[in-house]
DNA sequence: CGAGTATTTGACGTATGTCAATCGGAGTGG
DNA sequence: CCACTCCGATTGACATACGTCAAATACTCG
């Protein structure tokens, strides 16, 4: 069921120097004689699917940095209505948006690892550390401009055009978090598409049909998308996303 | 026309001491004896109603602080579809989600009023001063935030809902930012609020006549709202917010 | 292989967008 | 001071895209 299993556990719990996001994620940030100060803050955590790892309102104990698999982010209403703000892919960071509570909810799609700071350690490593804080900060600034390019696509982009940009930046993104980004993973569920693009779970489903039967998709199964065809998915989105 | 002008120039150009945002703008970071340096660099400036400030894909050259007035903050599609991501008060920040180009356009409502830095100055500023950057940096937490709230805002509430919820969240901001809570002034044109909310200006105004109907707000004006009955439009919003 | 769940498809209703007319206030000129 | 114009806001009539409800299909996992 979940295409990202199989790398997940490729390795048990090497040193951060050999991590698989060691390039991309804040630890980037640190020479490799200095890692030692943040791996020795690091705890390392295991989510089965649908695990929550932090719940809207939960004070702010701990940083993380996700190593595999994906996370959601989502926001819920009193009614049940939920919004997702965001897929976190690995290399990402959980936390930037917070002060002394999470905003949001965390949830694990399918398997996911990922590395655990405590939040007053990891102040302190980045007083000590600047370039730390600022490659954190660098995230934030990165991640409010995503969530205003996702203000534009709830508020003024048609289904089509919303699911057409999101299989699109999810591409990009997966490229750049080295996960494969044509025959495309969809790890999330079409009701996760659904509350992340503001459309019901059929909408999306119709969505993806119209698009298959344009030609510009194929879906060898319902988690796994081929981009047949960027440019014309480009000129569907009507928006050209960086 | 404009409920603002008339307190806007009130002062010319008096010291950063006697700012009106001073204890609520980055400056608030800097004790009396500091403020020296940020003036320094600081030059004032002035918007007529409507005049773009920055452009999207404009290279970041300075950044500015709200001290007067009103901005929106928008994108646009290429066919002209127009989403605010935001609507910018006295004290606040602009540039808070750039790294080297504006990822937004920005335009006056009404007349405005601001500070405007040399983004060099202002960098180099940050690092003699960390806790400058430490305040703008929980200025884009704040911002991501809200950007997040937003996003819920467009893709799961009802138009009532939409304009309810933003009704009070102005409110409160405003009261925020030393602006009156209560008969509210909505400086925004209908146009503005809609590419807000993610819906046309009729659905807009037939909101308003609905919040009217129902006795939660009175409308003097189209520029002016008095809320009546903050429960009941809380009720409305279906979101307990902040 | 069978049960349970997720996805897709279909039929239908309605909320919201579209198009058009009217209203109202601000500014201008006679 | 009043009439006229202009532009934004409101209201109305109508259409349709999307949501809702329901059924069928396909996949997953035991």
């Amino acid at each position: 069921m979940n295409t990202l299993s199989g790398t997940v556990f490729r390795k048990a719990c090497g040193a951060c120097v050999d991590c698989d996001v060691r390039t991309m994620a804040v630890c980037a940030a640190l020479e490799e004689n200095e890692i030692g100060a943040l791996e020795r803050i690091m705890t390392s955590r295991i989510l089965k699917p649908d695990e929550m790892l932090v719940s809207e309102g939960d004070p702010l104990k701990r940083f993380y940095c996700l190593t595999a698999g994906v996370l959601r982010l989502s926001i819920a209403l009193p009614d049940g209505r939920r919004q997702i703000t965001g897929f976190l892919l690995p290399g990402d960071y959980l936390g930037l948006a917070d002060d002394d509570f999470h905003s949001s909810s965390a949830e694990a799609i399918g398997d996911v690892r990922l590395c655990s700071f405590p939040a007053r350690e990891m102040n302190s490593l980045m007083e000590q550390y600047p370039k730390l804080k600022d490659r954190l900060h660098g995230f934030t600034r990165a991640a409010l401009r995503q969530a205003r390019d996702n203000q534009m696509i709830l508020g003024r982009l048609s289904p089509l055009e919303k699911l057409a940009c999101f299989l699109l930046t999810l591409s990009t993104r997966s490229v750049e978090h080295k996960l494969a980004g044509n025959p495309l993973a969809l790890p999330m569920s079409r009701t996760d598409i659904a509350d992340y693009l503001g459309l019901t779970i059929e909408t999306v489903s119709r969505s993806f049909t119209k698009l298959r039967n344009q030609g510009l998709i194929a879906l060898p199964d319902p988690h796994l998308v081929e981009l047949l065809d960027r440019g014309a998915l480009e000129a569907v989105a009507g928006i050209d996303l960086h």
